[in-house]
DNA sequence: ATCATAATACACAGACCTGTGTACTGCCAG
DNA sequence: CTGGCAGTACACAGGTCTGTGTATTATGAT
């Protein structure tokens, strides 16, 4: 089957991004599976047969969004704070509903769902990644900066839900920079 | 009605209290009115004759959650690292399951439901109750340094959550103590 | 003792939920 | 042309949900 790439999305494909945007914007227990047939174009047994459970479904769609962050060679201080910048724009978007996989625990609850190891083992990610950029830059603690920084992405994620303010990324940004230049990163001062 | 402070509760305050249970720790949706009225000891129609719907026993159950920290002399500097050091004791309470007003809204997702109002209330509450303090200790921007110590608190919560470890209040803390010192106060100086 | 209030038991409506069963249709490879 | 496969349409089971209706009992104030 050649052209797979650039043809029609498949059924699974569809019932995937279906279910994306309604779990994500309307959340996982307020939506049925029919409301992610129907909206996908799918019978109910077409999705049953792709995914054996709702439950499935939901773990497929946050193994989805768990995306590594593509690596780049832009300096480390760079990347971090460019990380923070990136929130802000991500708050801005009309259908930001805060962190999935944040809500996923919250909505869900039991620890034994899959859906929960996901979402740790997401969070643990992002936190290598801030470790690995900081060990690039030889600060003396990285693993625990690196805790610092992903309570303060966590913590803008859900003022942002609760707000409904993106500006909470710059506070947050701002927090970060405080954190690097007291860790010996002196930025460019604002202040002489 | 006299003697009413240390007799037994009324329907009401069961009801409300069961609700606070279930929902805080199973989920506003997860949990069904019958549920409540059984665990409560009361009939359903009782308790539709106290909230008029479950929406407004939700909100009943926020409002009752939102109360104002009980007000300190101690130090400023001593009262805002307690809190952090507070937050740990939370976490590792064994119901522990993040942070009420944010589950709701990340749970009931309408940001039309009284629930969100509540919970943005809450957090400005939070948040003013930094600002006060710093002003007592008369930092350079009090409102700027009170969102970033709300925004760690926050992340604290959701981080928590996720991965179910008490000790990230530590880490929040330590970072507090950071933007604190960066500040303009030294606290005591683990270093020469 | 009486009478209003409050709570109870219990059935029910109407909607929605997940998941399955079944029979039919279109399509494509051989 | 034909057999298999994927998808469709649709009904249904069995459960849960919110919210109401109704008739009965308990309680407490006067």
């Amino acid at each position: 089957m050649p052209f797979r790439k650039t043809a029609a999305p498949t059924p699974a494909e569809r019932i995937l991004a279906t279910a994306d945007k309604l779990f994500y914007t309307q959340g996982i227990r307020a939506v049925g599976v029919d409301t992610i047939a129907a909206e996908a174009g799918v019978s109910k047994r077409t999705l049953y047969n792709h995914y054996r459970s709702k439950d499935a479904l939901i773990a497929a769609y946050l193994t989805a969004r768990f995306r590594p962050l593509p690596p780049s060679d832009a300096p480390a201080l760079e990347q971090i704070l460019g990380a923070f910048d990136r929130l802000e724009r991500i708050f801005a978007s009309s259908n930001f509903r805060g962190c999935p996989f944040v809500n996923a625990v919250s909505e869900l609850g039991d620890p034994k769902h899959a859906a929960s190891r996901i979402a740790v083992e997401f969070k643990e990610q992002r936190r290598q990644w801030f470790k690995a950029l900081l060990e690039r830059l030889g600060v003396k603690d990285p693993d625990a900066l690196a805790t610092q920084l992903q309570i303060l992405a966590e913590g803008a994620f859900a003022t942002a839900l609760v707000r409904g303010d993106p500006a909470v990324a710059r506070s947050a940004r701002d927090a970060a920079e405080t954190l690097l230049r007291a860790a010996g990163f002196p930025l460019h001062r604002d202040t002489g």
